[in-house]
DNA sequence: TTATTATATGAGTATGTAATCACATAGTAA
DNA sequence: TTACTATGTGATTACATACTCATATAATAA
């Protein structure tokens, strides 16, 4: 059985991975890969309401992954986490896999 | 704003990173670090039922982080894609630097 | 055949999450 | 001061998810 030092540790990377698992946060985590950037930029980009970015947002800062600072009206955000990018290469691995999984099929047909 | 290719990547990296993002299956993903399991051993081990354990698994499956073979009357389960297991590293680190936040925001009071 | 075991799944409930709208706050400029 | 802009947040709604229990399936053994 697990010990609770382990459950905890689960919980915590849980909530890591939950913080990224959305598409508009890893697209917002993929623009500011370039650089940060203010809320309005990064609503534009992504193609979802303020409020809503604002709150998707302020998801990822909460777990540790993006970091902000205040410059005039606007608030501008950044990746604070660089290693998180190295996930998505992973993940690109996992479809890639897929795809040779999904060839495989089709020639067995 | 983003074309529709990207947009399909996030959707399959947001499914990938939702299928990890559960305390339970971030535990069964590092206990079949150490190789394949059955069901039941993976229940016992995590601590949970059996058919909310088999629900977890088919999740994970689904989107191609685990691999399964039947032998006998069990079903083995193996981590298909190893690269998962750098995201809890990445993760680890964030966890890391918010324990060095946690650090300097004590010594500041 | 029946009984037993391992696993999977439907139904129900409870909880969590995302998106939208309206509004509040705060910084800036006229 | 007022007007404007960027951001954040409460309330609502719709939807997704996790867990439990009961049941179904399938392999094995008696």
């Amino acid at each position: 059985m697990l010990n609770r030092k382990k459950q905890l540790l689960f919980q915590k990377q849980a909530e890591i991975a939950k913080a990224i698992a959305h598409p508009l946060r890893i697209a917002i985590v993929d623009f500011l890969r370039d650089g940060e950037q203010c809320v309005c930029d990064i609503a534009e980009h992504v193609g979802s309401e303020r409020s809503n970015v604002s709150r998707h947002l302020s998801v990822m800062v909460n777990v540790g992954i993006l970091d902000y600072r205040k410059q005039g009206l606007k608030v501008i955000y950044a990746l604070k986490t660089p290693c998180i990018l190295d996930f998505f290469s992973c993940v690109v691995g996992v479809l890639k896999q897929q795809a040779k999984d999904n060839e495989k099929l089709l020639k067995a047909l």
